[in-house]
DNA sequence: ATCCGTATCT
DNA sequence: TAGATACGGA
């Protein structure tokens, strides 16, 4: 994250006025304009994934200040929040940062201000990657480091390829960063896949086209694995086709937001369902397949309701015309699935 | 020797 | 969970 372009920012203000202005001055951003905190909590609770930053005012119309930075705190979510209002006390500024707020500025913005924040991104991927390193080496303290050297007899520590590195002194473990996958690499990533002809889509050949500096074929196996078990997931879990462009559920998530509530999406789409359960062309086909379909239906259900929107985007749509189980039956039937299971995943993402 | 995919670890 | 590491095998 170099500059201020590409930037995800959730900016959220009860002020209409000071968002299109806000909104003017991240234009090189990705930014999501959001007036209400309940709509912004579901924002950053179903995709996370899509920003770096939060922007928030401190006072909003009937909530209590501070109340999305507490919610956001309290709920885990793990994004760097920037504190703005038009309150230019130190107090409040010391309160906000004593609350955990990454920075704090005074209305009105000015751009400079809006220049700093990528600042904040590359402060909270440190701050994850260090969490991450401390954690692993307090629980690997005293014995295991014993543990470790005994532990297979095979490759010690073996450096990974590049490096050039002084090697002052040999017992000098070398621990290579934890790579935080945030919005920017993710999107280098799949700019990569997408640019790349799909059977090549490899650890090796991504790097390359990448061309991130630091960034080793190790790490980008560990993000493309995931990333293939996150498709393979998701195309389970879908089951029934996006209309939308695809957007690996990482992009832009306007064209996400839910123009209805979970429930009323599933009273919607609860009736077509059970009409296609019991439809005759579901019939003929054997029961296994019937009654696993069944069972997904119902775990739909179930999610539709637990997860809020995540399971089951408002841009999904339910094409009444289209046998349901017809359409599950290439991925449910495990006996002939497996074969070239990578390369039909890469394949999704060009759809 | 290189590197991919999968399993396992933290 | 996410990212690192181990390892068998192409």
């Amino acid at each position: 994250m170099k500059s201020l372009e590409g930037l995800n920012v959730l900016v959220v203000d009860d002020d209409a006025t000071c968002l299109k202005i806000i909104g003017k001055m991240l234009r090189s951003c990705k930014y999501i304009e959001c007036i209400d905190v309940n709509e912004a909590l579901n924002l950053l609770r179903s995709y996370l994934k899509c920003f770096d930053l939060v922007l928030t005012d401190i006072t909003m119309t009937g909530m209590k200040d501070f109340q999305l930075l507490d919610c956001i705190l309290q709920e885990n979510i793990d994004l760097p929040v920037v504190m703005m209002s038009v309150d230019d006390k130190i107090e409040t500024m010391i309160k906000s940062i004593q609350k955990g707020a990454y920075f704090y500025l005074t209305k009105p913005l000015k751009m400079e201000q809006i220049m700093t924040l990528w600042q904040f991104v590359m402060v909270k991927n440190y701050e994850k990657s260090i969490g991450k390193r401390d954690n692993i080496s307090q629980n690997s303290m005293t014995p295991s480091l014993i543990d470790q050297s005994s532990r297979k007899g095979k490759h010690i520590m073996k450096t990974h390829g590049k490096q050039p590195m002084k090697e002052n002194k040999k017992v000098l473990k070398e621990i290579n960063p934890i790579v935080v996958w945030d919005s920017y690499l993710h999107g280098k990533f799949i700019e990569a896949i997408q640019s790349i002809v799909p059977h090549r889509a490899v650890p090796k050949n991504i790097l390359e086209k990448m061309n991130v500096p630091g960034l080793t074929r190790e790490n980008v196996a560990s993000h493309l694995q995931k990333f293939r078990l996150y498709i393979k997931k998701r195309k389970e879990k879908d089951f029934y086709r996006t209309l939308g462009g695809d957007n690996h559920g990482f992009s832009n998530p306007t064209q996400f937001v839910p123009l209805k509530t979970p429930s009323q999406m599933v009273q919607q789409i609860a009736p077509k369902m059970q009409q296609k359960m019991l439809t005759p062309t579901t019939k003929a086909i054997n029961f296994k397949t019937y009654y696993k379909s069944w069972t997904k239906y119902q775990l739909m259900l179930f999610n539709a309701h637990n997860n809020s929107l995540s399971s089951i985007p408002s841009n999904i749509h339910i094409e009444s015309s289209q046998p349901v189980i017809l359409m599950n039956r290439n991925h449910m039937n495990d006996e002939n699935a497996s074969e070239g299971s990578n390369q039909s995943d890469i394949d999704t993402l060009n759809d």
